[in-house]
DNA sequence: GATATATAGTCGCCTAAGCGAATGTGAGGA
DNA sequence: TCCTCACATTCGCTTAGGCGACTATATATC
């Protein structure tokens, strides 16, 4: 269980959704906690969760537990092809429009959490290094 | 009509499928009568149709009719972002054994298409240049 | 015009997947 | 131990999409 093989088609359907473009988008090269994602996409939380546990199945992110929060991070696919893939589209986004604002309202969220009541607390995102997917 | 917006998640939905895949590896920098495509791949003639017709609809591939046959070609689509992830991926599956496989068969065809009852007289493939989405 | 060929589109069925609402769970604090 | 917080999972519903079988359309040929 612990290892599964890389499923391309999965790695392409995952991207295949702009709710999961953007957490991808957010995360980038930090690991964010979920309550962020919460704050900045606005949805109902069950939906934000279920979106990561769909990126976390197909290979694309990992999660770390850290008390009662939780932290994704994005990880490279065993794959050098999807990797390089994911990193291209990561930086697509960077050049996009709507994409760039999600990002610029993490920074200001960032900058003060304690605006925030659902952020009041929350550890701050951390950048990451280079990092490989878990079941590897 | 002609011109509709180049939508990123149709894109990625779009690379999310095998079939899809296949189709994309066996096209290449050539232009592919379906005949082809039908005779490599396998599956029943509609199949294939559909998802070529999918991959239209997402901006993919273009088609041309030369008489009775339909020859659809990769195009570069609109977004440099998409163009250049579609290489990416194109070049990926040039790594992949299965689809060497599906390569490789295609080019047998090629050379003997006399041997293949569907493919008497059909049109072979031919190399394309740079082209763009034609809806631009 | 009738017919054959190559390909596209439709229909019915089934599964995957997205969503909101409700519920479950693990960790920390009172 | 009980409660709360931060998430995760489940449920019921609805839509998208894949498939096989069938039908429609466009071109060529007779």
């Amino acid at each position: 269980m612990a290892k599964q093989i890389f499923n391309v088609e999965r790695f392409f359907q995952a991207l295949g959704d702009n709710t999961r473009l953007r957490l991808l988008n957010l995360m980038g090269e930090q690991e964010v906690c979920v309550c962020y994602f919460v704050e900045i996409l606005g949805g109902p939380q069950p939906k934000i969760s279920r979106h990561l546990a769909y990126l976390r199945t197909a290979g694309i992110v990992a999660a770390r537990r850290e008390g009662k929060w939780m932290h994704y991070r994005i990880v490279t696919p065993p794959h050098l092809g999807a990797a390089q893939i994911l990193k291209q589209t990561l930086g697509w986004l960077k050049e996009d429009k709507a994409m760039n604002a999600d990002r610029a309202r993490l920074t200001k969220a960032c900058c003060s959490p304690s605006k925030y009541a659902s952020l009041d607390g929350a550890p701050l995102p951390t950048t990451i290094q280079e990092s490989s997917c878990e079941t590897c």
